[in-house]
DNA sequence: AAAATTTACGCAATCGTTGCCGAAATGAAT
DNA sequence: ATTCATTTCGGCAACGATTGCGTAAATTTT
C-alpha cells in the first residue's frame, strides 16, 4: 500500500528537525532563507502533501464545510453548489454535500452526521417538511457557524442570503396584470418555507396595488414541494375547475412548475392559460406548454453564502453583526 | 466555542483508563460486562462521538470516498450519486463529490485534490475531454482503490459498472428499423469515451443485421458532450441538410438530446423525424418535440459501484480478480 | 495446594503536525 | 569587552484514539 511522505521524512532527509520543516513549509520568518529553500525544494521533489487528518486533529479544524440541500438533481441547487465549490476549493475548503430530499428526518440525521464529522461550518437550505428547528438551534447555540441560503430561518440569528422573493413575485404578478390578466392563480410551496411566504406576499401585494382583491380560491399550497405529483395535479385540477376560472398562473417553484406542466398536458383547453413560474432548469424553454420563468441567481447565491460562512469560520472573535443579502431574479417571458 | 467529549473525558469520569473506554466502545471481549455497560451508558449520556480526525490519523483511513462526475446537474449523475450515498452513509463512509465539467484539467486537479485529501477510494466517471489517462494510472498504481462507472477506462484493471451500451443502442436502432425507418442518423458523444464507442457499435451492428449499410454522412460526433450548443446545432443542421436526409435520429446522450431539441425548435419541417435518445431527465416526457428515450438504471449503478469500491477498500488482501458489470437500460417510446 | 490459564485492565507508543520554550549563534550597542 | 537583542533552530508535549504488551487477580486445572 502507498504511503505518503511526511514532514518527518523531509526532516530526516535534510537533517533538520520536524519543527523547522513545518515552519519552512508555512513560510514562517523563524527559519533561515537557505533552509527554507532547501525544504521547499525537497518537498516539491518528493511530492509532499500535508496530512489533513493530522492537521485537523492538531488544529481542531477540518477544513471542510457541509452543505444541506433538498436535492442535487434540482437545477437551482446544483447551480448554487457550483457557486459554493468555485470559492470553497480555492480557499482550501472541502465540501460535503448532503440531501434532505425535503424530509425532516433526513435533514436531522444528515445535520447530525455533518456535525459529528466535524465540519467547520454548515450551509443550509431548509427542507420543505421541517417545522421544528430544534436541531438547527442546538448546533447554532453550540457555536457551529451556520449560513442559510434560499430557504432561510428568520428565527436564527446569522448570515443569510436569498432571492428577493417578495419583489420577484411582485414583479411577475404585476407584469401579468399589466398584460391584462385579472384572475391570477398562485401555486405555492410548502407554507412553512420562508420563500413561500415571501413569494405569496409579493403576489398579494401586487394584486392589492392594482386593486384586484385576493381570492382564496385561486391559491393552492403544495405541501411536499412538488415532490408529490398527485398533489400538484389535484391542485391544478381543482383550481382550473373553480367557478372563477383563472386566466393566468403563477407557480412558486421549479419542481411544482414541471409537475404542473405534466398535469396540464392531461387537460384540454388550458392553452390560453398564461403561466409563469420560478425555474432554474436549463430546459425550461423546451417544455410544452411553454411557460415564462423567473430565474434566480443561483451560482452567485452559492458564492455569497460560502464567503459569508468562511468569514464566520475564520473570524478570530465571535460575530454578532449579521447581514441578510437579497438577490434580484430575472424574468424571462415566453411567446 | 463548543468542545466535543473525548474518550479521556469518559475515562476520567468513570475512573478507568482510556484504553478500557476505547475497548468498551468497540465492544471488545477484553473488558468486563459491568464496565462495558457503565462506559456505554455514560457515553450515550454525554453524547460522545468519536473524533474522525484522530481515528483517521491513527488508522490511516479517512472513511470517506471521492466521486468524480462530469456534472451533478446532469440527471443521470445525480441519480447515481443518490445511489452511491444510499449505501455509503449506511456503511459509515463519507462522500466527497467533485465535478469535472467534462474538462481534462479540472479532472486532473480534482483527482489530485481528492487523493491528497486522502480519500479511501475513488468512484470515477471519465470526463469527455480526457484522452490522457496518466493521472488515473498513477493513482491506481500507487494502490488507491478505484472503481469506474458509466464512462469507464478499459485499460485500467479494476471493478467497473456501466450500462450495456452496445445492447441498448442495438435495441433502440433495431426498433426504429422495425418501425420502418431506414435512414437513421446518429448523434454520437465525444469519441474517446467508452460509452460512445459502445453505443456507436450497437447502432452499426443493428444496421448491419438488418442489411442497412452504415452511412458515414449520418454520423456526427459532439466533441464537447453536448456542452457546446453551437456544435450540436451545426451537427443537426448539417445532418438534416444532407443529400440522404434521415427519417430518424438516435442520440447518444442526455445533454446532446436537449441541445438537439433546442436546435430542432429553430428548424421547420423536422416534425416527421423520429427521435430516440439516451436520457435520464425527469422532464424528458415534457419536452417538445417529443422524443423517445433510453433510460439507464442510474441509481442502481451507483449502488453497485460503491459496493464494489467498499469491497476493494475493506479487502484484507490485494484483489486481482475484477468484474465489469453491465446493466440493462429501458426504452420508453413516445407517441 | 500448586500450577496453569483466563480475565480485566493499565501503560506507553504511535499516527503527523504544530505551539511553546529555550539554546546557540550572530550582530549591535554600550 | 561585556551586555543585550535578534535570528535560527531543536526538543518536548499535545491533539484523540488505538493497540501490543505486561501484569495483577481471579479462575480453572491437575
Amino acid at each position: 500500500m502507498y504511503k505518503a511522505a511526511t514532514i518527518k521524512d523531509i526532516a530526516r532527509a535534510l537533517d533538520v528537525s520536524p519543527s523547522t520543516v513545518s515552519r519552512a513549509l508555512r513560510d514562517s520568518h523563524e527559519v533561515g532563507t537557505e533552509t527554507k529553500q532547501k525544504v521547499l525544494e525537497y518537498a516539491r521533489q518528493i511530492n509532499y502533501h500535508y496530512n489533513p487528518a493530522a492537521l485537523s486533529l492538531r488544529s481542531r479544524r477540518s477544513y471542510s464545510i457541509g452543505i444541506m440541500v433538498a436535492d442535487v438533481a434540482n437545477s437551482f441547487f446544483s447551480q448554487t453548489i457550483n457557486g459554493i465549490e468555485s470559492i470553497a476549493y480555492e480557499r482550501g475548503y472541502n465540501v460535503i454535500i448532503t440531501q434532505s430530499h425535503d424530509s425532516y428526518e433526513r435533514e436531522v440525521i444528515n445535520m447530525e452526521h455533518l456535525a459529528n464529522r466535524s465540519v467547520d461550518g454548515l450551509l443550509i437550505s431548509m427542507s420543505a417538511q421541517t417545522v421544528d428547528y430544534a436541531h438547527v438551534t442546538r448546533l447554532h447555540e453550540q457555536g457551529l457557524p451556520i449560513v442559510f441560503f434560499d430557504r432561510i430561518l428568520s428565527d436564527i440569528d446569522t448570515f443569510k442570503v436569498t432571492t428577493d422573493n417578495f419583489r420577484s413575485a411582485y414583479n411577475a404578478t404585476e407584469a401579468l396584470i399589466k398584460k391584462g390578466y385579472r384572475n391570477i392563480a398562485h401555486l405555492a410551496n410548502a407554507p412553512q418555507l420562508s420563500i413561500t411566504t415571501e413569494r405569496l406576499n409579493g403576489y398579494k401585494a401586487a394584486l392589492a396595488d392594482n386593486d384586484i382583491p385576493f381570492n382564496e380560491n385561486l391559491l393552492r399550497h403544495c405541501y411536499n414541494g412538488g415532490r408529490d405529483e398527485q398533489e400538484v395535479e389535484q391542485a391544478v385540477n381543482s383550481i382550473l375547475s373553480a367557478a372563477d376560472k383563472p386566466d393566468a398562473l403563477f407557480i412558486a417553484s421549479d419542481r411544482i412548475s414541471t409537475a404542473c406542466i405534466r398535469a396540464l398536458n392531461q387537460i384540454k383547453g388550458a392553452d390560453e392559460l398564461a403561466i409563469i413560474g420560478f425555474s432554474n432548469s436549463d430546459v425550461v424553454d423546451l417544455l410544452s406548454p411553454r411557460i415564462s420563468y423567473i430565474r434566480q441567481r443561483a451560482f452567485e447565491m452559492g458564492q455569497i453564502a460560502i464567503e459569508m460562512l468562511i468569514k464566520l469560520i475564520e473570524s478570530k472573535y465571535p460575530v454578532y453583526e449579521f447581514e441578510t443579502k437579497l438577490l434580484e431574479a430575472e424574468v424571462y417571458w415566453q411567446k
